[in-house]
DNA sequence: GAATGTATGTTAGAGCTCTAATGCATGCAA
DNA sequence: TTGCATGCATTAGAGCTCTAACATACATTC
């Protein structure tokens, strides 16, 4: 019997935590009408105007063809622009339109507001250490592939 | 301003995990040929024999059409069969195969040794720590929906 | 018996995610 | 100059995930 009960799986908790908070941030990004995905986008090109997608891609934590569905959707609606780079013909430079930030923008507060939630949920030296054992989950993870 | 740095959010070390977490059960689950979502629906199906596709769905943590999708690729690939229930005629029994028994546990020996690498890099007093933090986590975010 | 309620199953549609493969552009080196 | 390496962008294909809606079947209550 290799098998091992679901509960001591530390892996079922961090699942379960990660759908908690992907649920809680949908429900905030909902009232911009953008996706958890779409709002980390928004996010970080407002931060980096005019960033390619591979660049925001390695910062969002996806592949860049993940990020190129994401853009895809976001330009449909006008939320942002991709204009070729001056010197680079093959790179497209991304940034919000006035519509995209004002979507970041309402989005954000509702983000900041779970993330808010969450953090009060801590104290300083709980949270502390939370990241840190979190942090040493994703090592761990990383090097066992 | 109402922004917030990612580091500072522990969302981001949430979901950091995570991902770590998924690309190495994906990777241990290779081998058979299955994805993490067949994994976890199998390894299910293998205790509770005959369970209905919703219930099914509520312990892997999804909705009834996702466990849908999932069991579908899995019966297109004869891992799985479902036939109609005795009494309740709108509920179907889904059961392993042969093959689909195998898939499992090969499978399982992956993801079993992932958690175990996982679980090694904890002393017990951090692992159970984590996992009431973990926990904890998932409660405020459920609440604040 | 009829109405309500609960649970299951399914379809439709939108969106995210990955791997693999391809094409293009730039820069460096032989 | 030619070739190679690097990096960006994109397409194709498979699969997961959700919400919303609808259909069905059983159970309870009136």
């Amino acid at each position: 019997m290799t098998s091992m009960a679901p509960e001591e799986r530390i892996g079922s908790h961090i699942k379960r935590a990660e759908q908690a908070l992907l649920a809680a941030k949908n429900a905030a990004c909902k009232p911009a009408a953008v996706t958890v995905p779409q709002y980390a986008a928004l996010l970080w090109l407002a931060e980096k105007p005019g960033i390619s997608a591979a660049a925001l891609a390695r910062l969002c934590g996806v592949t860049p063809p993940t990020m190129n569905t994401v853009l895809k959707n976001l330009q449909e609606r006008g939320l942002i622009e991709r204009t070729p780079h001056e010197w680079h013909r093959n790179v497209l430079e991304t940034r919000l339109t006035e519509e995209g930030r004002a979507a970041m923008e309402l989005a954000d507060t509702g983000a900041v507001r779970v993330e808010r939630a969450l953090a009060a949920a801590f104290t300083e030296e709980e949270r502390e250490l939370f990241i840190a054992l979190l942090g040493r989950c994703a090592e761990v993870l990383d090097a066992e592939r």
